[in-house]
DNA sequence: GTTAGACTTTAAGTCAACTTCAAACAATTA
DNA sequence: TAATTGTTTGAAGTTGACTTAAAGTCTAAC
């Protein structure tokens, strides 16, 4: 049982509203209708407005956005969307391909967060002396056995 | 007791060998070197050449680069870098800020996971029929108690 | 009813981070 | 020695994702 069910009213948020909902701007609202990735309706005089289906949806879309998706890819998911469920197993695969990819990307940013860790640790000790001054940072990461 | 010191000889790389070493192109580390990010030595006909230690240099400027510091955050490091020791508890500061931001924004990301991989849950509940045609992603989410 | 503020459009501008170009010089290979 | 490949420079071009501008229309408050 959903709100509309429950009340037969549906809300309606001008575009500056549902900026503020989504943390977007009103200009970026616009370029993303415009590429396709939005498409809010229209009351009689010509402003747009956008419905909670919509807060859900861009929400999910700046997720997928985080993961590292393009514009373009998003367009791709966004036109099979328009399709209708015949194409959910297209879009499952493309969900699950951006999965595997993000996930070798946070991999490699959890690498890079064990680095700057060790290079904090490397300063932290040469500051404190617990690190000799001739041990360069290369043999720490060695020593650590934290390669590259 | 260094790889110098055992045997008297420096590698020199020429900026394409670098360039692959470092995963980068002969352009990209022309760019960096403008910027000051590195900066390469010159045999006496002009060639810039590379050293080890600027191997170690560009593999750690590239990960603080993808804890997502702009070039001209690094520029700044390097700055201080170039004046000694006694600008060591600002690049410790600088880098704990850094390390700051760059958890915070890992959380996200791995908020985004959390959301891409229900979507994946639900498409396949979906396909499979373990979830019912009535039951939206926003409902599913919520009863995952994993908001938005 | 007037006015401030939000909205409409199309088009041009911005920004970071490269990438490509052109023309000349250096190094390597046949 | 000739040809190919790599390097040099400065400057211009590209890309993705917005952002700003300009000029007009709509809404809400007083």
């Amino acid at each position: 049982m959903t709100t509309d069910t429950m009340n037969g009213t549906e809300q309606h948020y001008r575009i500056g509203d549902f900026a503020e909902m989504t943390g977007l701007t009103s200009p970026t609202l616009r370029y993303y209708e415009k590429e396709g990735l939005v498409k809010p309706h229209r009351s009689e005089n010509g402003l747009r407005y956008y419905t909670d289906a919509d807060v859900n949806w861009i929400k999910f879309l700046l997720h997928l956005k985080s993961t590292g998706m393009s514009i373009d890819q998003l367009k791709k998911y966004v036109q099979w969307r328009a399709e209708g469920d015949a194409t959910i197993p297209k879009r499952l695969d493309l969900l699950k391909s951006v999965r595997e990819d993000f996930m070798k990307k946070m991999d490699d940013l959890d690498h890079s967060l064990t680095i700057l860790n060790d290079k904090i640790d490397w300063y932290s000790g040469k500051t404190d002396g617990r690190i000799s001054d001739s041990e360069g940072f290369a043999e720490y990461l060695e020593n650590m056995n934290h390669a590259e």
